[in-house]
DNA sequence: GAGTATCTGTTACTTGAGGTAACGGTTACT
DNA sequence: AGTAACCGTTACCTCAAGTAACAGATACTC
């Protein structure tokens, strides 16, 4: 801000000085590592740790996770991001992989299962009521979710003429259906994880099954399935631990 | 606690003073006007309100509110348990109601898409993430509406000779399903109710027709179709304005 | 009618967690 | 050598939740 730059001078801004650039990937190691200890400190104090506790549990003090955190909620919401990512890395594959609709449908739940199985604490944490709403992170993840499985509907039904319009509704409640069911089990844990995966497959292809049938379509369940140019939930969208701008520039030059 | 009682006065414990009873009806009145300030400074101020605003919307200053509710913390949950009354009285008598399958699924959507219509933001306050996890209504809500569909279910499927042990899952599955394409549908109103409603009438219709199917079996779903004994989800279980302890006396009294 | 239990309400305070200011030290680029 | 970015600290500010302490009404009990 202190040296006047030139007006055509954006054409050539990459890097004035290295030792800006140089603590790029130390930055986001250090955030990824703040991370961690918040899920630590949240598995050990609650989930109403106050920022003192989770900066203790880094081995620090408060004032550096502010240089890393605009906020609690910032934080939080990469603590939010950690999830996505450990979640994506798992359910895009098995929803991508293009086999027959059952064990596309049974691959993904159990994908999904075995993330939530793995870390029910985060799990919990991030869909509970704990966050501050601007941390939320599960909102949109579901949208995703619910917007590849929407394509993926639209265009099986598209591929039978029927009207797709039913698509988008479909998604949502099949994503809603699928976490409500986790979050019950997860909690009573009343029977085993193989179990409840198969049950919602069940239901989840009968869902499917009768609307094609209602359609006057039949589908083998179990036979491979191909369609022109399918749709793809591409990789985890958001770079996970990207840092949001920390510096707190006092009102950026309008005008 | 000034007066000593001597050990056996809790046999005839019954109003030993009226002037403490003459207030019983007062204090509720009371209290749901204070839940109608709240949502009203809700819709204000948007979802982080402090006490003050909502004491002042009531015409009144912090402390009094604080004499009707511990914390702020209850008067959500008051606010919360207000909502479930409010969808609990259209929803108990619409599931009830023992006609045809189809009929009875979709006049129980309508029935919850008409009050989260009617009341978005009351609907959206609840459900979001703004209050706090002890005032949490929404999981008890689902989880009462889950136990009278698992009930349902299973007596359908134990008639058909099915075994019914995915029907708590589904269940579950069935209520996030519609959660979570309302929330969709509230959020977008890229349809209009009557078409969700229908689009979500299809899709658990299907759903389960698929279940009985996989069975073997088959059920007319405009047909009336009777059950021995029918599960009832018995009017609305909690007294919705039923006053929490709120004095707090210091300690009480251990050994 | 005197006494009092329970409400009505107020202003002024305490508390605690989130967040910040201001300082000093270290590394490695220019 | 100079400096731009980091490392980290202690001591503070702020603001909303929640409390103390006080004073006046109403309507029951004796």
């Amino acid at each position: 801000m202190s040296k006047p730059v030139n007006p055509d001078s954006e054409a050539r801004r990459p890097a004035p000085d290295a030792r800006k650039e140089r603590w790029r990937k130390h930055r986001q190691a250090r955030r990824a590592e703040f991370v961690d200890a918040a899920i630590r400190a949240l598995g050990k104090h609650g989930p109403d740790v106050g920022m003192d506790d989770i900066a203790a549990e880094a081995g620090v003090t408060k004032p550096v996770l502010y240089r890393h955190f605009t906020d609690k909620a910032d934080l939080y919401l990469a603590v939010g991001h950690r999830g996505t990512e450990l979640l994506f890395q798992r359910l895009v594959p098995a929803l991508n992989t293009e086999t027959a609709p059952r064990p596309r449908i049974k691959q993904s739940l159990t994908a999904f299962f075995s993330v939530i199985d793995e870390f029910p604490n985060v799990y919990r944490f991030i869909t509970g009521r704990h966050l501050p709403a601007e941390s939320d992170v599960v909102h949109e993840d579901k949208e995703m979710i619910a917007a590849a499985l929407a394509t993926l509907l639209g265009d099986y039904m598209r591929a039978f003429n029927m009207d797709s319009g039913g698509a988008e509704p479909w998604a949502h409640g099949i994503v809603g259906l699928v976490q409500n069911t986790a979050d019950w089990w997860l909690d009573r844990q009343s029977m085993s994880r193989e179990a409840v995966v198969d049950y919602l497959t069940q239901i989840i292809w009968a869902a499917i099954d009768g609307i094609l049938r209602d359609a006057g379509a039949t589908v083998d369940p179990d036979a491979p399935f191909e369609l022109p140019g399918e749709a793809h939930l591409h990789a985890v969208p958001e770079p996970a631990e990207t840092e949001r701008e920390t510096t707190r520039s006092s009102g950026g030059a309008s005008a």
